[in-house]
DNA sequence: TATTGATCGGACAATAAGGTCTGATTATCT
DNA sequence: AGATAATCAGACCTTATTGTCCGATCAATA
C-alpha cells in the first residue's frame, strides 16, 4: 500500500514525541501511552522496549513503573529511531526497483527521484524532536485522543 | 522495510517502460520482460494482466502472443499505474501516522512533510512515461540484463 | 486438424508485518 | 511478608505481500 514508515517505527516515534513533550519529563504509564496515542498496547510495548535497549528511553518496573526519556540525551531525530526499528538502508535503491539504477546510470526517474529523497532525509536527520518540547505539547494535544474529548465538549 | 512503492507496483511500471521503450511498440513475449527486468515470470504476468484488465496494454494469446503498449494512450504516468496496481491514497495520510494530523492541526513534521510529498507527487503525476520513449532505449539498456552482457564483454 | 507455444486464471505456498495473549519478573505500598 | 500493578519476554495468531504452480484457453502454423 506504498506506505513509507512501517507502522512499528511511525508508533515508536509517536511514543518518543509523546515522551519528550510530558512536562519534566516524568515517567508515564505503557498503559496511558497506548490511550492517548491509539496505538495496541503490547505492541507498543515491543516497541518500546527496543528503544529501551538502544538507550533512547529508560522504564521503571514495579507498581510505580512507567517510561521516560533519557534527559541527557541529545538530537533525537527521526532517522535515529527508523533505523533502530526498521534498520539501515530505508530510502536506498532506485524509486521503482531497478537492480542497475545509479548516479552513473540513472533511470527514467532517478534525478527527480534524487530531490524528493533529499527533501525525506531532511525531515529524517536534521529535525530534532528534543528542541520543540514546549510546541510538542501544544501540537500533540490535537495528535491524542485529547481531541476527541474537545470534540465532545462542544 | 520502509519500502516506497510495493514490488507490484514497481514491476508494472518497468513493464510499462519496457514496452513503451520497443521500437514500433511491437508485441513482446512475458519471458522476455521477465529476463530483461529480472522479474518473476508468474508474477509478472499477474501483474501484466491487470495492466490489460485497465487498458493500459493490450495482450495477444497464441504463439505468436505477447504484450505491447497501447500506442493511441496519452500521458502515462506512474500515478496511474500504482493506483491501477496498489490502489488510491498511497500519499494520503500523516508521514508518522498520527490519525488526527491534518492542514489544520498540523502535527511537528507535517509542514516539511508536505513539501517532500509535493516533490513526489510530481514525479508521480507530471512525468510522462511516453515522452521519452527514445531516452528509454538508451536508459533501460542499462536497467536490464543487457548490461551484464556489456560487463561480460569487457 | 493436430501441434506448438503463448496468455489466462485461480489455487496455493512462503515470507514479513501487524497484532494478541500469557506468564514471569520487578518494585512499591500496606 | 504479601498484595498489587507495572514492565519484560516470548510464543502465537492474523493479515497482506510476494512468489510459485498447473491446467485451461487461444491462435498461428505445418
Amino acid at each position: 500500500m506504498t506506505h513509507f514508515l512501517t507502522k512499528s517505527s511511525q508508533y515508536a516515534i509517536q511514543a518518543v514525541m509523546f515522551l519528550v513533550a510530558q512536562p519534566r519529563h516524568q515517567p508515564v504509564f505503557q498503559r496511558e501511552i497506548s490511550q492517548s496515542l491509539d496505538i495496541p498496547i503490547h505492541f507498543l510495548g515491543k516497541v518500546l522496549q527496543i528503544l529501551v535497549k538502544h538507550d533512547l528511553i529508560i522504564s521503571h518496573k514495579g507498581i510505580n513503573g512507567g517510561f521516560e526519556i533519557i534527559d541527557e540525551t541529545g538530537k533525537i531525530t527521526l532517522d535515529v529511531i527508523v533505523r533502530i526499528i526498521d534498520g539501515d538502508g530505508y530510502l536506498n535503491g532506485c524509486m521503482v526497483g531497478f537492480p542497475h539504477c545509479s548516479d552513473e546510470h540513472p533511470c527514467p526517474v532517478h534525478d527527480e527521484w534524487v530531490v524528493a529523497r533529499t527533501d525525506i532525509m531532511k525531515i529524517l536527520e536534521e529535525i530534532d524532536i528534543n528542541q520543540f518540547s514546549e510546541e510538542l505539547q501544544s501540537k500533540l494535544d490535537f495528535m491524542t485522543e485529547k481531541s476527541k474529548q474537545k470534540e465532545n465538549e462542544v
